[in-house]
DNA sequence: ATAGGTGCAAACAGTTTGCATGTAT
DNA sequence: ATACATGCAAACTGTTTGCACCTAT
């Protein structure tokens, strides 16, 4: 059994329902500012620890891009990657997969997992 | 043209050359070590500006790997990929590429690039 | 001679931690 | 009542910047 006991809490469920309704991964500023509508006077320590409480409860993943803080999303949306638009550097989801990734490694290496990032304009900066 | 004159310094020549040697992206840490064998009394700063002009210059590239630091590696590798051995933590270069990236993102988004981690136990590892 | 580069230390920014207080159980 | 959670501020870590000195051109 797990040994550390979750509270339900009101900072706690405001975090976790911001990163509910948002459609993209989420930095801890982002989440500091959404929440803080909710919860007055939210520290930034407990979205620190509140989200590395979640990711170790695997509620939440990491998406990290380069150059970029890291972003948190919730983890049962399914295998999918991300884009990074290069002009508002907002992270959107992208659903669906390449495959064929087996073929590009060396034979004797095993494969477990991957990740993919593209870049490029969004959208709205697009246009 | 360029309005940055760059100079050839024995501190540029020394972390070129470290990058030119290693067979896999290094952290600005590593970076660091390596070429403080060959220039003593060598400053994390002027490791950071070099990289950093370095990048501008396109000689060098990022190498980003989630909860990892930051790696570099030189950027006239051609197009490739990168592997993370679960076990030894060590990164590999992968060759080849995927395809068909841009049926995967919504019509209007404008892709420029891409960036593609595999992780998995390499040669060694698996056996 | 002069613009750019370097090392050092101070400044910053992002993240973590200690502690007194608050609160879910 | 008790243990966990929170907010605040101090402590840390990694990165950047200001400045006096150095060096390639």
């Amino acid at each position: 059994m797990p040994s550390r006991a979750s509270r339900k809490t009101k900072q706690r469920d405001a975090l976790r329902e911001v990163l509910e309704r948002s459609e993209r991964p989420l930095s801890i500023g982002e989440l500091l500012e959404a929440a803080t509508k909710r919860i007055d006077g939210l520290g930034v320590a407990t979205v620190y620890r509140t989200v590395n409480a979640l990711l170790e409860d695997d509620v939440v993943e990491v998406v990290a891009i380069p150059g970029e803080p890291v972003r948190y999303e919730l983890a049962n949306k399914g295998h999918h990657h991300h884009f990074q638009c290069e002009k508002c550097t907002r992270v959107f989801d992208i659903a669906g997969c390449i495959d064929n990734i087996r073929k590009l490694i060396p034979p004797k290496f095993r494969v477990r997992a991957h990740e993919l990032t593209v870049y490029g304009l969004c959208a709205s900066c697009a246009r």
